[in-house]
DNA sequence: AGTATATGTTACTTTAAAAGTACATATAAC
DNA sequence: GTTATATGTACTTTTAAAGTAACATATACT
């Protein structure tokens, strides 16, 4: 960030909500196994500033700094079937038989007659 | 970041292949979809290359870009439960009885005599 | 109650994230 | 093959993230 991101500066409701969740379950799983911010910082390497505003939700703040809380207090295996493709029941509708490397190309202008 | 965190430098190994399965994803799920990067990036509120940092699973990006692109790709709810305290069996066993608001003191300097 | 520790908050500095731009390469569609 | 679009990569500028430090407040424990 710096130069902050729409995302960030103004999330939508949907992504600021699960933001808070997440930090606040990650503060309430600190609590659970008795660990200070400082503690639990420090295994993590950041600051225990940056650990207060991840268990305020924070949106700037590096994704790395969430999932290694996460790993911290040994919740990060729930992540791993979060956008999991065989899991994407959507996505695989969509996906009507083919593996394109990129996106299929749309014309900028719309053909015009 | 900046001042980057050790965290985001050098993440441990798990932290990082989370990263790195949650960038892939969210390929899978924009290219499924036949979106652009330029379109899913517009739609999030980040330039391509911040996507692009995200589909190669980048540390330092913003945690609020990841879950916008989540969001803008209808795979969001799939995070509901991540540290969801009602799941988290360990934490439930630890907390035996008590909920703190903060964590419990432990003598900085050992009692010596 | 008193005291030590945990957490909240602020100010300051350093440094790199993100936007924007430009160009090269890869891929899809024809 | 050709062509248009998508993606990869590099660069500069701007700006705020993260570290550090200091101090205030809240809470846990005796």
């Amino acid at each position: 960030m710096t130069r902050v991101s729409k995302i960030s500066e103004a999330p939508p409701a949907a992504v600021e909500e699960a933001l808070i969740r997440l930090g606040r379950n990650i503060r309430t799983a600190r609590l659970r196994r008795r660990l200070t911010r400082e503690d639990l910082a420090g295994r993590i390497g950041v600051s225990r500033q940056v650990l207060a505003q991840i268990e305020k939700g924070k949106p700037t703040t590096a994704v790395a700094a969430y999932l290694g809380a996460l790993w911290a207090l040994g919740l990060l295996k729930q992540l791993r079937d979060v956008a999991d493709p065989d899991r994407d029941a959507e996505g695989k509708i969509l996906d009507r038989a083919r593996s394109p490397k990129t996106a299929p190309k749309r014309r900028k202008i719309d053909d015009d007659f």
